[in-house]
DNA sequence: AAAACTTATGGTATTATTAACTATAAGTTA
DNA sequence: TAACTTATAGTTAATAATACCATAAGTTTT
């Protein structure tokens, strides 16, 4: 048995009628098995079905929440911003095929990446029917450089604040998923992660300013944190900041885990 | 171009071996695409791959939280209890094939069902790759009389703290969904819709009580619901009961939807 | 060197929410 | 009529959220 690569279901057809071309209806036919009456659905609509997988990453600079975009080097929707995203290998998880997508058009890897929904609508890809889950994640900026590769022209990070036309419904599948970042941040201690490992207070309350887009009492929300006993006083201080120095904290991760484990509510 | 039903992988892969015996491995080769270099992964493969999806249908019956699962009368799996589910069409959308399954094998209709998450390990499925979206859904009861159809045996509401074991990976998608049941229900006010129009505060509560497994001091609980406003007092109460009837209450829909966009939190 | 400025940090006072508990009401059953 | 069951109202103490204020510790400006 010969095998393929990069199947796409057009090609397939149009392949399937060449060959009918060739070799005539009634050979083709015969070829075809004789249980299987495979005579009324069309063979392309089958083909056109695929899954794919995109992923939205945000990144925090200490300052904006950004969000990583490629541009597209390869049709459909060529030259187009879009989310990292491609189809997944018949035999690859999903969870799998997520990261090394990922991996292969921006260079990001190890990744922490969760699932979030599937989108499903027929039409929603133009060459065929392509159902696609998203997974999302949020980064240190700074650890991450993404560089473009694969049939990715560029791969950038973008302000959240001032996002393209995106390809496919991709602007819908982020919209969503920052909507849960957005919930999932109150419940759960994420955004720790993507601070530096020594950390002052004012980082952490801007990163959650920036995502969920709220202003916070700084000396509150000192006490509020500080109160769930979450944080490590490093002993150490912020240099060269042109005020007084603030104290760098750490994570306590077993207090972490015991937070995440129990739900934990972040509400301020 | 000829087209065909009832297409399988496995099918295709052993006619296109057919065609090569009769035509040659050249003519093949030259009949499918000259930009595609498409000899490197199974072809099979890729016609093994399908959607599925789930449903997760919890019941309410005043006391005890039910989920709705069918006795299988097909391969694989036959005679197996397991969640409503089965293949996607190629023109369908999720969401309405979702409804379009639970209707066809256990007649209920009109279900509000919200997705959940995409299972898609390679193994999950003995006869080849299926990738399956779960549904969740709340409804009363009383309000929905299963029959089982099509290839479903039997189709049955079975107490949640007993379920067999289940078919495919279904009782993973089961306990996954359970879990965001449980944190859904905290922050938003679904769990109003599958009482009774008409209910006394006490209902409510052991709703609550069934889906977290908690209890509540009663008093506090009526605090806390009247004081969000969302309950209209009818007026009327309870009849028929051993002891001081309730009043009835039924939801201020306006309300209701309000505390919905805001995002609800229900800590007690 | 002093004053002005900026952000950090500690603390207080007020208000709102939660949680535990008590008392009374309104029906049924014995 | 007493005993029983659940409903409902109200009280209180503990806890948490919020709005502020005062002082600290640096840098920059004058």
């Amino acid at each position: 048995m010969p095998d393929f690569q990069d199947l796409d279901g057009r090609n397939v057809a149009e392949t399937l009628a060449n060959i009918e071309d060739v070799v005539g209806r009634e050979q083709l036919k015969n070829a075809f098995s004789k249980n299987y009456n495979i005579y009324q659905i069309p063979l392309e609509s089958f083909f056109q079905t695929a899954f794919s997988v995109d992923c939205v990453v945000y990144g925090f600079d200490g300052d904006d929440l950004k969000l990583l975009l490629i541009q597209r080097g390869a049709e459909p929707f060529k030259g187009q911003w879009a989310l990292p995203g491609d189809l997944v290998y018949p035999d690859e998880d999903l969870d799998t095929s997520a990261n090394r997508v990922l991996r292969e058009l921006t260079g990001l890897s190890s990744v922490f990446m969760e699932q979030h929904k599937t989108y499903g609508r027929v039409d929603r890809h133009p060459l065929g029917r392509v159902v696609t889950t998203s997974y999302y994640s949020l980064v240190n900026l700074r650890e991450f450089n993404p560089e473009s590769h694969s049939w990715a022209r560029e791969a950038h990070w973008h302000s959240l604040s001032d996002i393209p036309d995106l390809a496919f419904d991709h602007n819908e599948i982020l919209n969503r998923a920052t909507e849960e970042l957005q919930t999932r941040v109150r419940t759960k201690p994420i955004g720790f992660e993507l601070l530096s490992p020594l950390f002052p207070l004012n980082a952490l309350q801007q990163l959650y300013e920036a995502i969920l887009g709220l202003k916070f009492d700084k000396a509150n929300f000192r006490k509020k944190i500080l109160s769930m006993n979450l944080l490590i006083d490093t002993g150490k201080q912020e240099r060269d900041v042109p005020h007084r120095p603030a104290r760098l904290y750490s994570f306590d991760k077993e207090r972490y885990d015991e937070l995440i484990a129990k739900g934990f509510s972040f509400e301020l």
